[in-house]
DNA sequence: TTCCAGGGGTAGA
DNA sequence: TCTACCCATGGA
């Protein structure tokens, strides 16, 4: 948190106000637009008014609705509606889960500055770019990744809303806002059930052998932020989950923030052979020949290549 | 019907 | 390491 919070009490809830200090040039519609995960629930983003929501359920099980409005240059306000006051601990743990859905620690000035280089790319990357939007846990990022596979953009939203609609703890003033589902909650679900009632094909093995393992306390996909750990690193110990794969594991890692290997998936290659190969079927050594002059920021360098503000 | 969509697991070479 | 085949689901 980064300035003490003020709430007021009314009929059946408390709103509490929150101030976060955001880096230069950040944009907060830019960061929402930046990633299909806005549309996945609990992301929400009112283009309107430049609002973002979600509902989160909070380390000791309260269920509180988020917004977030730019409300400066580097100022985020964040309202939280709950029925109870937050504490401090409360207060801290929101302000962490915002910090790392919306990258405000993530040092990006040395792609800006590559950016900044050409002229093409500077007017490509906008004021604010970068940042992509991501989860407030890799578990939640891994599950998304999951429903991306071997399906349409529209199943993998149909996917997702079920696993929340059905699995994800409600907020007690509007039950028809829910939060990601927990590992317990998906554990205990099972197999069966993902397969038949959210119809995750075969995907609902993969989902729920995770679910389990992190629910049982065997696995520990938050370890995988550890400074210390390398893109490689990281890739490899998400390759060990069922369901990860090579696309799997460079889409979460990136989300991460290891942009030094491409996700190498239909949508990248067809990008690539249409604007770099005449529209011919592209090899992988080819895809990462277009790219490989961004080194570390590779990934990254795709994504704005692509202009990928798709939903 | 057949194909395939922002792939992954497995067997066999 | 590479290839072929299968895997659930649902839209075109």
């Amino acid at each position: 948190m980064d300035r003490d919070a003020t709430h007021v009490s009314h009929t059946g809830g408390t709103i509490t106000h929150l101030n976060i200090v955001a880096p230069e040039r950040f944009d907060l519609l830019a960061t929402c637009a930046s990633h299909g995960w806005i549309v996945l629930p609990p992301c929400r983003f009112d283009m309107g008014r430049g609002v973002f929501h979600r509902t989160e359920r909070l380390a000791g099980g309260q269920v509180v609705d988020l917004t977030v409005l730019q409300s400066g240059a580097t100022e985020l306000a964040v309202t939280i509606w709950a029925v109870f006051a937050p504490g401090i601990p409360d207060l801290q743990n929101i302000a962490d889960r915002i910090r790392t859905m919306l990258r405000l620690d993530e040092d990006l000035s040395e792609f800006e500055t590559l950016c900044e280089k050409d002229p093409r790319w500077r007017a490509r990357v906008r004021p604010g770019g970068g940042r992509l939007l991501r989860s407030p846990t890799v578990f939640e990022d891994v599950v998304k990744t999951i429903c991306t596979t071997n399906t349409t953009w529209a199943q993998t939203e149909q996917m997702t809303r079920r696993l929340v609609t059905q699995l994800g703890a409600p907020h007690p003033l509007g039950p028809e806002r829910r939060a990601f589902p927990t590992p317990e909650a998906i554990a205990k679900f099972g197999e069966d059930r993902l397969r038949k009632e959210i119809r995750m094909g075969y995907r609902a093995r993969y989902l729920a052998e995770i679910a389990v393992r992190l629910a049982s306390g065997h696995l520990d996909l938050e370890a995988l932020r550890s400074p210390t750990l390398t893109g490689d690193n990281v890739r490899q110990q998400l390759r060990e989950l069922p369901g990860i794969g090579p696309y799997g594991a460079a889409t979460v890692s990136m989300l991460l923030g290891h942009y030094d290997e491409l996700a190498i998936d239909s949508e990248l290659r067809s990008f690539v052979a249409t604007h770099y190969y005449g529209d011919r079927p592209v090899t992988e050594s080819e895809i990462h020949a277009v790219y490989a002059p961004w080194g570390k920021w590779q990934y990254l360098a795709y994504w704005f290549d692509s202009g990928s503000t798709e939903t």
